[in-house]
DNA sequence: CTAAAACCTGACGTCGACGTCAGAGGCAAG
DNA sequence: CTTGCCTCTGACGTCGACGTCAGGTTTTAG
């Protein structure tokens, strides 16, 4: 398929997918003209590329993981590097539950303020302020 | 206390200090002379504004929440706001769990694939290849 | 054959949270 | 008074993952 198609497909523009090839995260085929031929699996690859951006990894890092889930081939350095990219991911996981929970009880807080009726000072004149 | 000393016991750069002030997220006090004054609560404030930035949000975001936070002064409108930046956190920690569960299924396989021996091509020649 | 749609290669723009540098005060100690 | 550290205000630099625009070629539909 052509680019088009395959950022229709996994809902990533065109621009993105050029540039995870100038990222060296794709190879596709060129055509005699030159145009991008991707292969049914670049989805799919596109979609693991996602997630690992998702994760909070950089391209050149998953540039280097890419080799390993394409080809399979893995070394000990590379299994290394993805456990501690996945660390990085369970640190990451923690601060965001760590943050969750401050602003639940932030919004707690807040919430008994109004339940209690507790209106902060200049709440005093009894208008439905619209705007500026 | 002056900036220096409030940047030292949070942890965050004199400069990322200024920055909030300048996203109105801090107020401090000024000297005659223009010095910045933190009182001691401000340890918290920043300390808070820092998971806040964790969560994702972004400095304007927090900016809007930080009335409520400090003088406990909260509308509906600000309560919607908090629970839709909670809703994010959730969707975002739910992304970062599958990015996890993807990352743990490559090492998985790779894994497999070097405890079965199975080394794909070019690892022929057994050399300890150091460098480039 | 022709017009529209899709594709190509540069190359510059963006946005957010600061880093960093320059030049100029301010403040306590000796 | 001077030394040395801290602080001040601009203002430009950075980095990553693209967006966007320009100007040209290729493919497709009618």
């Amino acid at each position: 398929m052509r680019i088009g198609e395959l950022a229709a497909r996994t809902g990533v523009s065109v621009r993105a997918l050029r540039y995870y090839e100038e990222q060296a995260l794709l190879a596709p085929e060129r055509s005699a003209s030159g145009q991008r031929h991707y292969r049914e699996d670049a989805v799919d690859q596109v979609v693991l590329i996602r997630q690992l951006y998702a994760a909070g990894l950089s391209s050149k890092t998953i540039a280097g993981l890419m080799p390993c889930v394409v080809d399979g081939d893995a070394t000990p350095e590379l299994l290394r590097r993805l456990a501690a990219e996945r660390d990085r991911v369970d640190a990451r996981i923690a601060e965001l539950l760590s943050a969750r929970e401050r602003l639940d009880s932030v919004i707690d807080g807040a919430t008994s303020n109004l339940l209690t009726g507790r209106r902060c000072r200049n709440r005093t004149a009894p208008e439905p302020n619209a705007g500026p």
